[in-house]
DNA sequence: CTAGATTACTTTGCTAGCAGACTATACACC
DNA sequence: GGTGTATAGTCTGCTAGCAAAGTAATCTAG
């Protein structure tokens, strides 16, 4: 075994990919079940949180990076949860207006306490704060360089 | 802005969820566009080629963290591309044996010619070596103390 | 040797998300 | 104004993958 000749940053790609899927997938089960949300319902609740509270779908679309469809399911998703409302915007009346409301805002304290409790779980013991900064580094250079893909 | 008191590894691990999101699906868009494969196809042929070229099905599934159905679904598709052969195992008739073609193998060089291409734009130039060293410790740290799960 | 339990795989029904078509509004230029 | 073009959102198929039920083969007890 072992005669591959990889590159480092080969080594690094592959192993995070592979790791960061398995943990997609173990903290989603963790929301789901707890509070039947999807990542992407909770980062667009947060989004909201952050932003102003009433971005529109585009808006949504683009943080989430989302197809404008796939961003229709997510907010018709929360809304019938009672999470967001919709509202057409007066002043361009094609755009469609997404506020949070004070279940919705309830609901992002709860989806905190599991994520938290996951992210934790899954990563703080084995992070030390040297190697946390090199991924933050790393990661946001590598997302920023890609963001305009697609 | 940023008066978030997040502690480094949370940052660290929704930094690193986000940019893998997206570079999982931008690499995998170009496997598809060149080879008409998926991730989940390249990784099934990958351990074809390095464990023997003759798995079972649920040696594949859990190699890739997939599940049964979809390892069925993965070596569907790659038979009919003609890459694998399914083949009942004489010495256990519940097992299904699975085996590299040539064409498969032919395959394997050709997305790796992709695969590479692909991560050295996405990575490669944004990562030290001494970064991936802490990426491939970490990753494969918390890969093996996540593995278990499911 | 046969009844029940286990294992390996496939099938079925479901959900998330994409791409592309469609509708409605807004803007630009004549 | 009117006409062409761009933009915002939704709708309609489609695919990947999961979970759970179904099928077939094997193992274990008695």
């Amino acid at each position: 075994m072992g005669h591959d000749e990889q590159p480092l940053w080969r080594r690094a790609a592959t192993h995070t990919l592979h790791t960061s899927i398995l943990l997609k997938a173990k903290l989603e089960d963790r929301l789901q079940g707890a509070e039947g949300l999807l990542l992407a319902d909770h980062e667009a609740l947060l989004n909201l949180e952050h932003f102003g509270e009433s971005l529109r779908m585009s808006d949504i679309a683009h943080r989430l990076v989302l197809s404008r469809g796939g961003t229709t399911k997510v907010i018709d998703r929360l809304e019938e949860m009672g999470y967001v409302s919709r509202s057409s915007d007066p002043a361009d009346r094609r755009a469609t207006m997404v506020g949070l409301t004070a279940a919705g805002r309830e609901a992002i304290g709860r989806a905190k306490l599991v994520i938290d409790a996951g992210l934790e779980e899954i990563w703080s013991t084995h992070l030390t704060d040297d190697q946390s900064i090199v991924l933050i580094e790393v990661m946001d250079r590598v997302l920023e360089a890609n963001r305009d893909w697609h």
